[in-house]
RNA sequence: GCCGGGGUGGGGUAGUUGGUUAUCCUACGGGACUGUGGAUCCCGCGACUCGGGUUCGAAUCUCGGCCCCGGCCCCA
């Protein structure tokens, strides 16, 4: 019998793990200097959940299933849902803004590819309640602090506001199909296709130029003025843009400069209110976006009270992806500092003495578990790139005293027992 | 769901116009070596992704499944 592991998963070792728990904590720790504080939250919610904000049609994209008693459970396909479940159960009450943040996995069932597993990490912030373009530059900035942090150099901040597009659709009298399909295309960013579509729909043929010129605005912030322009006539998209402008005051002061304002960022879905931002890294071929967030009016949806929140998450597994590529060769790290040998048999119960008297005072040590020669013994200790191996032995032992051997140099000492923890707590200062 | 490229010991590979016992490196275990590591030598362990077909004979040809890689669709 021969058990592979489930399609589109992946098992991670030693070396890795300490890579990822390593990124992750750099993320606690930014996300905490802001002020932002940990949940959790459980790992299968009600399918409903999901449905009700993505629309049915993602059961198809969802591991889901019923459990013994009938219910519809679905394994979280993302977490910003479940976080806004969480709030309108636990916090709805609790002063504002609230900020938290959240790290788990998730899982979706899709054709696994480069950056795409069927499960996979997510770890970001939300903030809910007094919704103000501070907020929003907050956000962002600590999504890109987060990148500085981890030493990520190749990496755009795409910002737009989905204001803008809408205030012309609405100006349009675009029915709601028609909008959805034009915020659809928008969102592939397929300029041809936009072209295409604005023909086929019934729609006023200047809003129809203006949604042309808006969807190639990308660039440095002067393409605020350039749009305030083409956009004067819309009441609507006008103040939209004056927020974004407002918002890139904010973030400059926040420190962060080298964003681009991207007014072709779109979100099919109408929970969406205010501000977007995407963030691309090089290197990762078709799953480029590590990150994305906004503003948005989820917890409504589920029947909150309307508040809005803001948010973003990092595509975790894409993140240590691009940690990877900007760092620099990584050093084979040890796992412990100190091995503990026995000479010979008769010795291994004082051996496992003294390993313990060194983990107690939090050195990490290992003692041979397998009754292997000495020379064996140094051979592994060397292999796992041990700074110190106690040699214990009988010789020693009758005079009360065991050998400290430093491994880089070959040197070597006579200790007494008793001072060899407290010397070895110095040398490995 | 679609297109293309793949799958040989734990890792990396040779072999693929069908033909004995499937190559080499590395890792691992043991020994040469009874209180001293990295070297050397010896021994051992261990593989043709799975199933059907063609054939006297399949790692090799063929069909299908599974899985991996890249891309499309999708991306809450």
């Amino acid at each position: 019998m021969d058990i592979q592991r489930p399609r589109g998963t992946r098992d991670f070792l030693f070396e890795e793990m300490k890579e990822r728990r390593e990124i992750e904590n750099t993320l606690r720790r930014v996300f905490e200097t802001y002020g932002y504080g940990e949940i959790k939250t459980p790992l299968f919610e009600d399918l409903a959940l999901f449905t009700k904000k993505s629309g049915e049609e993602i059961t198809g994209q969802i591991y889901h299933f019923q459990d013994k008693s009938g219910r519809e459970l679905a394994l979280r396909p993302e977490l910003t849902a479940p976080v806004s479940r969480l709030y309108i159960n636990e916090l709805q009450k609790s002063p504002k803004p609230l900020k938290m943040y959240y790290f788990g996995s998730c899982f979706r069932y899709e054709r696994p590819q480069k950056g795409r597993y069927r499960q996979f990490w997510q770890m970001g912030c939300e903030l809910i309640g007094g919704k103000s373009p501070e907020s929003e530059a907050e956000i962002i900035a600590m999504a890109a602090h987060s990148l500085e942090e981890l030493g990520v150099k190749d990496f755009e901040i795409h910002i737009g506001n989905l204001g803008i597009i809408r205030g012309i659709l609405h100006q349009a009298n675009a029915p709601k199909i028609v909008y959805d399909t034009i915020m659809a295309v928008i969102d592939k960013g397929e300029v041809e296709e936009l072209l295409k579509t604005l023909n086929e729909v019934e729609i006023d043929p200047k809003a129809s130029e203006i949604l042309i010129k808006l969807v190639g605005m990308v660039g440095q912030r002067e393409i605020i003025k350039e749009t305030s322009e083409i956009i004067k006539d819309n009441p609507k998209s006008v103040e939209a843009l004056n927020e974004l402008d407002e918002l890139l005051d904010i973030l400059e002061a926040f420190g962060f400069t080298n964003y681009k304002v991207n007014l072709g960022i779109a979100r099919g879905l109408d929970y969406y209110s205010g501000i977007v931002f995407e963030i691309y890294a090089q290197g990762l071929g078709a799953q480029k976006q590590i990150s994305g967030g906004g503003t948005y009016n989820l917890i409504e949806i589920f029947g909150g009270e309307k508040v809005e929140s803001t948010g973003f998450a990092f595509g975790f597994d894409r993140l240590v992806e691009c940690v990877r590529l900007c760092g620099e060769e990584k050093t084979h790290h040890k796992t412990v500092d100190v091995y503990v040998a026995p000479v010979s048999k008769d010795v291994k119960l004082k051996a496992i003495e003294i390993a313990q008297k060194f983990r107690k005072d939090g050195i990490k040590t290992e003692v041979d578990l397998v009754g292997r020669k000495l020379k064996k013994i140094l051979n592994q200790a060397n292999n796992l790139q041990v700074d110190y191996v106690i040699l214990v032995g009988e010789r020693d032992l009758k005079e009360g005293k065991v050998t400290v051997k430093n491994m880089e140099s070959g040197e070597q000492e006579l200790v007494e027992i008793e001072s060899v923890t407290q010397m070895m707590i110095d040398l490995l200062k």
